[in-house]
DNA sequence: GCGGCATTTTGCACCGCTTTCAAAATTCAG
DNA sequence: CTGAATTTTGAAAGCGGTGCAAAATGCCGC
């Protein structure tokens, strides 16, 4: 496995502890235009008290800086200026496409600002959260984005809660209007024949379950379709991979009651609940009609492709940003909650009712 | 969309650019004791020079300190012992299950041995990897993981390549056994019975294209299958979705030239292929027979299920993180690469050719 | 009661940068 | 040519820790 060895020469964290003659310090800038530290820091940062300083001598120190490629030392900074520029992503998993296209979209924003952005990897586990937010503080992060998340308690900094439902102090809510999402996908249900509809419902771990169950509750009754119980089942896995649905799925044909449509949790989920049903001899969407949610990439081009609620996904990182920032720039008014519209995506997954 | 705003009473970022009373120094634990800032130092970091401070001291230190939710100062730190227990991890994307599962085994490692990983997303753009490389350094990495890029220089840190092929000085590279893995898909796929087989040949600015192509086009000539120029179609989109394989999939059909069996570049563009096919009323496995690479969790939900060449991402992570460890913790030797052997995991998107 | 040794504890310099304040240098009015 | 006004620069404190040389304290026997 391993094809070749080779010693060094020197040693690597070891060297870094004495004092590193390759790093340019400002010290060294100020010696080599022979000035002061403070003059050529005033200059470099352009502060208010480099005003009276002859456009010469700043000319000098600006080239001197570049020549030597002087770079600030980051901690040194902070140690003075309290500032990181940084802002913590706390997420359940950073292999998923629901939180790629968050992130993506938070990423974006950050970057254009100049800020940088830190994750923390939750997987739904109080533990390794109160570990990840030690760490994303103990780094400096100025604000917090949580993603999928219960939040525990307030952060104390600055925080956006994607898909957040509890009003910390401090804290601001990003949240899908459920109801109308639960409307949109059971009246497409409905006006496609469907009376006896499945639903796989998330787990409680996840952020949105709760309110997306209450919601499609809500929706149905108000549509006069009575979701049975049998036909309701709770994801129970953590994963991230359509396994997510699969498993349920298959115990929801087991209890033997029929259905013709699914409404999944999510998109992941409702890849593993149509394996699930072509595996059992139903095929998708003559038999089963299925309905997922959150519309990731890979939706479009499921065979048959996923007819999903919409999440603006990389929209709601982008805001979610927004407002992180804002805040961190010293706005001091903020919103508790940001509600976001989802929308029926109709594709082939769904069809009129068999029957 | 926004429901409310709420003034808030004290800015944030500017707040902190004071002294914050609420955030307990080493001073303030030696105050408490009433003793030095150095003997705490010494006792909490239980450092050779604390040999000769008594039991009941230390105790009483230790105890304040928690009593008091006592938390060193990252920054300060670092600034004495130029640590920060840190990697940096350059990937092309977050929400990429590739990626995912590389991370995920690179996390699970640093975590035990109580580092912790940022990343930076270079998107397969020199001009973003440049940004993020000088952030990452910035902010202290004590060494780098890169994913899926060709790099452009080597690192002033010690660095693993994942799928790296060039040989820079300081760097590990990790690189998947090519050779065996184009043995195992065509003579796979020969086996079956295909003789007329295409390819999607990888994006030239993945890490891997060019390497998996030269080894396919080895594999077929020894195999005695030749390769039309025809059937092979370059991707060229940077998505990570399916998306990347739809597009050059459709372009391959249009070529009119007949084939049974495509050999995708990964398992994603080998699912945007597959919906090509079906959309094109071509069924897989009876008509066209698709293997993948990789295999990502996705690929054996899909329907059909994929065959794919699997490598071990998670191993890699794994074994990408524990190689960096160790150099960063001082170890000298290390190797200049690592080879991974692939598999082949046979589902069912594969079958006999139809002729 | 004191020197001498062992045990504890304390200053202090430094990591690299920022910022204030005062001093030095220069210019200018009278 | 003097003194004031203005321009230019430097010295120093401090951010929060670390680590070491040196000081303070305690304890022993004589």
């Amino acid at each position: 496995m391993v094809r070749d060895n080779i010693p060094k020469g020197h040693s690597t964290a070891a060297k870094k502890r004495g004092h590193d003659p390759a790093v340019v310090t400002l010290k060294a800038v100020a010696e080599y235009v022979q000035l002061s530290p403070g003059t050529v820091s005033a200059v470099l940062n352009d502060s208010p008290s480099s005003r009276h300083i002859p456009e010469v001598t700043r000319k000098r120190i600006v080239e001197a800086a570049r020549h030597l490629n002087y770079k600030p030392n980051f901690f040194a900074r902070y140690l003075r200026n309290k500032r990181t520029y940084t802002i913590g992503i706390m997420l359940n998993d950073i292999g998923s496409e629901y939180g790629g296209l968050v992130i993506s979209g938070i990423e974006d924003y950050v970057r254009k600002k100049d800020y940088f952005f830190i994750t923390g990897v939750h997987r739904h586990d109080p533990e390794l959260f109160a570990r990840y937010e030690r760490m994303l503080l103990e780094r400096g992060v100025e604000g917090v984005i949580t993603l999928d998340l219960h939040l525990p308690h307030s952060v104390r900094v600055p925080t956006v809660a994607i898909a957040g439902h509890h009003q910390h102090e401090g804290v601001t809510n990003i949240v899908l209007d459920h109801k109308c999402a639960a409307r949109l996908a059971l009246q497409h249900l409905a006006d496609l024949g469907h009376r006896e509809i499945a639903v796989l419902k998330g787990n409680p771990v996840s952020a949105d379950s709760s309110e997306r169950w209450q919601a499609i509750a809500e929706a149905s009754q108000s549509l006069g379709i009575s979701i049975h119980e049998d036909l309701v089942v709770q994801l129970v896995s953590e994963s991230t991979t359509p396994e997510l649905g699969y498993g349920p799925t298959k115990t929801l044909l087991q209890r033997k009651r029929p259905f013709t449509a699914l409404f999944a949790f999510n998109d992941i989920s409702a890849i593993g609940a149509i394996r699930a049903f072509q595996e059992a001899g139903l095929r998708v969407p003559q038999d089963i009609s299925v309905i997922g949610f959150d519309d990731i990439k890979s939706a479009a081009y499921q065979y048959p492709s996923l007819t999903t609620i919409r999440q603006p996904l990389w929209d709601i990182g982008q805001t979610a940003a927004k407002i992180l920032l804002a805040r961190i720039e010293g706005e001091e008014k903020y919103p508790l909650q940001v509600s976001v519209k989802p929308e029926l995506i109709a594709r082939e997954s769904t069809a009129k009712a068999a029957r």
